[in-house]
DNA sequence: GTCTATACTGTGATAGAC
DNA sequence: GTCTATCACAGTATAGAC
């Protein structure tokens, strides 16, 4: 469950490093990103200015723009490098152990990168208007979990393991609100324990005596 | 359950020396959040600036910012106001039909309320850090609402309505959650039916049979 | 007390020279 | 691809007119 471990020391002028194998642009791209991610994670999306943020990973905030266009295209790019790097090792995780035990289990590493969940709703506050630029991607990425979410449920269901008489494209829409929702009352408290609390609603799911 | 059905009446907070008509009269600072209160509602808060706002209400930024400091200290002050509204009818309501009945239909109401969802949520998200403005604001509304829900839960153990072995407060903190998270992915696809999420929460918190 | 006029700083974004 | 202006607009502050 290791994440975000290249870090990045010391004060860079320029984004070097990283393997050779993309082309120069997106080479340079791709480490603005990895940069930005760090940033974020630590300091937060919303109250940073795009000078601030360059500044932070040693470039200039119009050269963010050239490669990203936009403040939000940016955290858009950061959302998805995030997914990259923990989408598979989360789907690992689900499949080894079941939904409704890797569910918490997920929660808990959340909660050791309050600065990616910060960013995370922050997208999804920001990106309801169907004109903001990353609508279609939060939405997309909202399609694909909730879709995930159900199939994991399917298979819990076979393993006889779920109550019966659920709705499944319900309680997976359930699941990923309740997600987003104790997420958004953690980030305001962190006494809240995140993971408990998907424990509770996982066990309201379970079959009696599974 | 109806709400904003203009009660710009009475200005409270001074003696009315004349009528305040909607183009260019005097204002009191509870005529201001009341207009507030219906601009924000149909356009939402974020993406208006100061002077947008002063505009649509038909007055200027500076007499905006005259009485209220600032863009969020008015965002707090619409949110009191709509609490102030919406709160007794809402714990009516909770009263006389019990809180597994009613939060369903409290979802139900507030889907014909946009803007004001919009408004709660962002100011939820943006009220995530403790230095802003509103933080306390929002804890102490947030703390109320969970300690209300909790009291709710513990009068439906008494009439046995409960599923046996369930951790009030946890479970109200689910409920909240479970609102607030429904309430952000609703915003962003108004498809979703939140009612019919919470109704299916609250069918896995009830007792068997009842 | 209520509001207007004005200006300041910082924001995201754009255009064009190198 | 990057840097130097420069942009329009944001939120805010203050001084003073009614």
């Amino acid at each position: 469950m290791t994440l975000v471990d290249d870090a990045r020391s010391g004060t860079p002028d320029r984004p070097p490093r990283r393997r050779a194998s993309y082309a120069n642009g997106e080479r340079t791209r791709a480490a603005l990103v990895q940069a930005a991610f760090e940033v974020f994670a630590e300091q937060g999306f919303q109250r940073l200015s795009i000078r601030q943020i360059a500044e932070a990973i040693g470039t200039s905030h119009t050269a963010l723009l050239h490669h990203f266009g936009s403040k939000d295209a940016l955290l858009e790019a950061v959302l998805a490098h995030r997914e990259e790097l923990e989408g598979p090792e989360r789907a690992e995780l689900i499949a080894e152990r079941g939904l409704l035990d890797a569910v918490p289990e997920v929660m808990r590493h959340n909660a050791t990168e309050r600065g990616v969940i910060q960013l995370d709703t922050t997208l999804l506050v920001e990106a309801m208007h169907p004109d903001h630029i990353a609508h279609d991607f939060v939405r997309e990425r909202d399609r694909a979990f909730v879709a995930s979410v159900r199939e994991q449920l399917e298979r819990e269901r076979e393993l006889g393991r779920l109550r019966d008489g659920l709705d499944l494209d319900l309680v997976a829409r359930l699941i990923t609100a309740q997600v987003e929702g104790i997420q958004l009352a953690w980030l305001a408290d962190d006494s809240i324990d995140m993971a408990a609390h998907l424990e509770a609603l996982m066990d309201l799911l379970r079959a009696p005596g599974a």
